[in-house]
DNA sequence: CTGGTCACCTGGAAGC
DNA sequence: TGCTTCCAGGTGACCA
């Protein structure tokens, strides 16, 4: 599920409900996600304040003001606020409690990942090579531009590239792709300049519409299924093959890039 | 550096 | 019904 507008909505669903709160205790039920859990987080959290979260790309780091916990959602993971006498599900890892709430990550497929950054946050190894955030002023047409310029490999998987840019993923690279026109095999060092401001409005138009969707359904994050509604979203390309274009109407089509699906419209983009 | 492929892991849907 | 195969929203490691 997450993309960048789903990790920014847990963020905002949970900030009101833990900043300021201490920690009173943890709960590990897996010994790893993606990487092996740390294993002092108990002595590391329990008794510290939540002073924060901010987020990265699609990292969200809780900041303990004492160093920051590092939390990924992987392909399936999903950050909910339970009572903490709730019983977990089969794939809830991880509970952090704070008194009778709990902070419950969920991940079936445990792509996920925890991690403990101590003080040295920005430097881990991680965060530090990471793209310009879409949403903030950095990304213009020109850093687009100058950062795709010696790639020959297709626009879509640069735009992947966390290191280019964050938090664009496969479903939201092909909907920017299809906002802004530009086929998705297009070699990136060949998309215009004219054409990267254009790219530049469709993944922040994209990444912002998939925002408020997901924001106005936050009422009940708390205790709620953890699908806090971004779900709603209606996609112009994604999934859609075979399906007339919301826009043209001829059939969506669909192509592998790096092992992932594609989707866009043969008409609309080019 | 770059681009291509693989691996990690579980579950749901489709196909036979 | 039950087994097999494919596919899934991410991303770092490894290779040529």
């Amino acid at each position: 599920m997450p993309e960048l507008p789903e990790v920014e909505v847990t963020r905002i669903g949970l900030l009101p409900h833990l900043c300021g709160r201490r920690v009173s205790g943890i709960c590990v039920r897996s010994p790893s996600l993606r990487y092996p859990l740390p294993h002092d987080l108990g002595a590391r959290l329990i008794g510290r304040r939540l002073a924060g979260i901010v987020r990265r790309g699609k990292y969200l780091l809780f900041d303990f003001e004492a160093g920051k916990l590092l939390v990924h959602l992987g392909m399936s993971g999903s950050l909910r606020l339970v009572r903490a006498d709730l019983p977990p599900d089969k794939h809830d890892h991880v509970d952090l409690r704070f008194g009778d709430l709990a902070l419950r990550l969920r991940d079936p497929r445990r792509f996920g990942a925890i991690l403990w950054l101590g003080q040295d946050s920005g430097t881990h190894s991680l965060l530090r090579k990471l793209g310009v955030e879409p949403l903030s002023d950095g990304l213009t047409a020109k850093v687009l531009h100058e950062a795709i310029r010696p790639r020959r490999a297709a626009i879509k998987q640069v735009l992947m590239d966390s290191h280019v840019i964050v938090g664009v993923g496969n479903i939201y690279a092909s909907e920017s792709l299809f906002r802004a026109g530009i086929h998705p095999s297009t070699p990136a060092y060949r998309v215009s300049r004219a054409r990267c401001a254009r790219l530049v409005d469709a993944v922040k138009g994209t990444l912002q519409d998939a925002l408020a969707a997901g924001g106005s359904s936050l009422r009940d994050f708390v205790g709620s299924d953890g699908k806090p509604g971004y779900f709603q979203q209606q996609y112009f390309v994604y999934g859609r093959a075979d399906l007339p274009c919301r826009v043209c109407g001829a059939p969506i089509r669909s192509l592998r890039q790096g092992q992932r699906s594609t989707f866009y419209c043969p008409r609309c983009q080019r």
